[in-house]
DNA sequence: GCAAAAGTGTTAAACGTACACCCATGA
DNA sequence: TCATGGGTGTACGTTTAACACTTTTGC
């Protein structure tokens, strides 16, 4: 085990560092981007609005960490999830060093936990109107959010923050709000169905008009095979 | 400090991890973007190639220590770098876990400490014929460059990876290099022009013609006012 | 019958792309 | 004089952006 010893002794006097995962967890609710935040109940500053956090255990992955925060306030697995970085400014936690993982989540704001989610006193809060944050958590909002803007403008990633079942004019409200600016309905809708990767049923969605609007379907299969083929997809 | 009591209890029971810092450092060089990677005389995994890294000292930003590593490597300060992200992986590290912030850089591969780099086992590596690196750097080196296709197509930051003066023929092998694919001279001219943000000087470059081909300079101060007013540079 | 949202095509402008020849010079 | 890389403009096709009216239906 020669060897093994001069391996250790090369960590053996290295620092060693807290860290944590912080969830900027995105949500589509009444025409509004929002973010999930929860009111901390417990020190360092208490009573001030955050991001969900969670420290990183030993035996734990960084993604795995960010899994289980993002779980332990929504109750969701298997979520569309990326990290936006590590965030490492010495005094950026007030009471210990710590560093931060900052990952981004797209949840379909009706379907998670809300009993969990209430138990951590959390808030939606519209994102054209996020208060003051602790730490550097708006920092980290901002970097999401132009994060997922690139990413939506390349990637159909938007219906992870739909239901299943979702219209046409949802879907470009959605956008509307992801990119923060108004798009055109024909130009919108001959881009979307030039993408071939819905599925039409006929079904309509009368809670927003008389006339009703029919529910399409984001068909994965369709979609990979496309992208097997080398398709991009902007919006 | 009742308070404090409360607070340091809060992260008391919490795991510390070893932080280290690796850096994606890009060069050009006979029209082939390159890697600066080291050879390691040390453990673990003595003798083979990996990128530069470090590990993260207490009271050092993260940023800081990237910028550190980088300095150690090449002597340079002030350099072109941008986070890729950080690796958290169990198992990534043999040795010991570590996490791993990844950061790309771009240096001007005429204008480093090749002393300072040699006393590291410091080699270049083109990047059509990155060889296999330790731990996760391969896939490290693949994100970097991926980030910097996009970067590069969105800003001109190209600008780092050459000398102060250079030229047009200069600047385009560099983009087929960073983009992987080759360009029309007449385009690339008509594009890179219409930004404004050169000046061209009466100096040309003979090294490569009988002609020679003019010397141009990044306009800084042209490319932020023009960036004050909102525009955009894709190449 | 009317208010309110859903749905539908065309046109012009901008942009990207393809393409071929002359120029300047040192050897 | 010739070989080598530097420099230049135009025409076509594709993509994007602007724009207004008809349809459905519950009240």
């Amino acid at each position: 085990m020669v060897e093994n010893e001069g391996v250790r002794n090369y960590y053996e006097n290295k620092d060693r560092f807290y860290v944590a995962v912080d969830c900027i967890i995105f949500g589509f609710h009444e025409d509004e981007l929002k973010l999930l935040l929860i009111r901390r109940r417990f020190d360092p500053c208490i009573g001030e609005l955050s991001l969900m956090g969670g420290f990183l255990n030993k035996g734990e992955s960084i993604d795995a960490a960010a899994e289980r925060v993002l779980q332990e306030l929504t109750g969701l697995e298997n979520v569309f999830m990326e990290q936006i970085g590590i965030f490492g400014e010495v005094d950026r936690d007030p009471g210990e060093r710590v560093l931060s993982a900052a990952y981004y989540a797209l949840i379909n704001s009706d379907d998670y936990n809300k009993e969990l989610a209430d138990s951590h006193n959390a808030v939606w809060v519209p994102m054209n109107d996020i208060p003051a944050l602790i730490f550097d958590h708006n920092i980290m909002v901002m970097m999401a959010w132009k994060q997922l803007k690139r990413k939506a403008a390349v990637e159909p990633i938007g219906f992870n923050l739909l239901p299943q079942y979702f219209t046409l004019p949802q879907l470009q409200s959605l956008y509307e709000a992801i990119l923060g600016e108004t798009l055109d309905k024909r130009n919108f809708r001959k881009k979307v169905l030039a993408m071939d990767i819905f599925e039409k049923t006929e079904e309509k969605d009368k809670s927003n008009s008389k006339r009703g609007a029919f529910y399409y379907r984001f068909d994965y299969d369709k979609y990979n095979a496309l992208v097997q083929n080398g398709s991009h997809f902007a919006l």
